[in-house]
DNA sequence: CCGTCTTTGTGCACGCGTTCACAAAGACAT
DNA sequence: ATGTCTTTGTGAACGCGTGCACAAAGACGG
């Protein structure tokens, strides 16, 4: 049910904040690059600021997985990308699927960051036949058909969608009934799936909108000295309603 | 010093919240399929279900734009369709460029969810001059060293930076001085900005890990002994990644 | 015009996440 | 050893977001 709001049991000593884990993988990028130069060990300062986070949120997720630093010195490079790649499950090979092989699903296969983490790009999936053996970025597209088959046969719990929107939840039902239980979706849809199956959806659209929003205010706040409270009439109908309240006057 | 004071006394009359204003794009493309299949209104509850909200929320939500509901009946339809594009200014016309023309690049650029929102492609930039004068979804790529006077000739005041992480950074400098003001970020790295420009990214690798992450969790429940029997020993169902909202400014 | 029924709009409480501020811990010099 | 100095780890306060539950608003039928 797309209504799927869940209580975290808040399982104790496993208990990780979501915010914390969401920024795990920004703290291993940071990590990495530190551990490529070499540098021994780092501080909360330093690290936070590569990162882009203030430094005591950084301690504070630091804390969720045990007290890897040293006081007065900082934490210790190689040590941390260990946890941290441990804690987020990386330390192990996922196999993964990409269903729908159109520019997106292309430009993901061919997506350098996945294999350095873990990811392994298991198969490539479309509908359309024409595409079936034709190889993209290096592995042969396979067919929608052979979709159950790949799934079970390579141990695949990680899928990625990519296709058009009218597809993608008949896709995602298969690779749940498959066995997948994680699912990227890129489709501009709201995917039904059962408990236990996690998705995370990413949609450019809609991130290209709310920079829109900001856009917008900035420019209003910019043409208008100073909002006043603008009493919220709000009775206009559409069709050239003469702002209620934000005046959107757009330059062009 | 390190404390990232992004927030300005702005947001006073007219504040919408940003959780809110991360909704309004779902609630508005549920509202379009409904508006095409000519629904004339629709209750929060059913509207909800449709964006995968708690139908509490939704009316909370809307509450922040205005009252434009009936009680007893529901919400307008075509009425709340041009509400919302108002908000989130999808009103006016959005020139963006998009930067680094790979895989990904040209992806975006055939990408069909920009167009249908007011978001047009003004133009197609990269640095690899074999690259220039080939069109991509029917768009000449042009060079970097164009770049400014691009931004400048359009009016662009959105820019999509999808290039290599290192070239990230100086890419996004140009941008800011030629005048926009909002990125959307595909390169994996922590983009630095003055103040008022607003950076949002996506980062593919980082929505994976964090799949990783709970399907790890899964597995470990799965394989322990359950301590708990807890009938909602349950883990996250259908979690919509809410994602970070406002980006990291980083102080230089 | 009045009663009933549906659905909105919101006051309120609760929990998560963020930030501050500081005591505790350890390195390092003397 | 002892003192100083740096940096971690965290208790506590605060603010935001979420969801419940209900009164107010209006449609609709008689």
């Amino acid at each position: 049910m797309a209504t799927g709001r869940t209580h975290r049991p808040a399982t104790r000593s496993r208990g990780i904040p979501e915010a914390t884990v969401a920024r795990l993988p920004l703290y291993l990028r940071a990590l990495t690059a530190l551990s490529e130069r070499s540098v021994p060990t780092v501080s909360s300062e330093e690290l936070a600021a590569a990162a882009g986070v203030n430094s005591a949120k950084l301690r504070k997720d630091f804390s969720y997985l045990g007290s890897y630093g040293t006081r007065g010195v900082g934490y210790d490079v190689e040590y941390l990308v260990y946890q941290i790649s441990r804690e987020l499950g990386l330390t192990q090979d996922w196999p993964v699927v990409i269903v729908g092989i159109g520019n997106l699903g292309a430009a993901l296969a061919n997506y350098g960051g996945f294999a350095s983490r873990g990811f392994r790009v298991a198969a490539l999936i479309d509908a359309d036949p024409a595409m079936a053996g034709k190889p993209v970025a290096g592995i042969p597209v396979q067919h929608t058909d052979d979709l159950e088959k790949i799934i079970e046969d390579n141990g695949v719990s990680i899928g990625v969608i990519a296709t058009p929107a009218g597809a993608a939840q008949q896709v995602c039902d298969r690779l749940v009934a498959a066995g997948v239980t994680s699912i990227l979706n890129f489709a501009p849809t709201v995917l039904s799936v059962p408990e236990g199956v996690d998705v995370r959806k990413v949609d450019l659209s809609i991130e290209l909108q709310i920079l829109a929003f900001h856009e917008q205010r900035k420019a209003g706040e910019e043409a208008l000295p100073d909002g006043l409270p603008a009493a919220a009439a709000a009775t206009e109908s559409a069709d050239q309603g003469p702002d209620g309240d934000v005046p959107a006057v757009m330059p062009a």
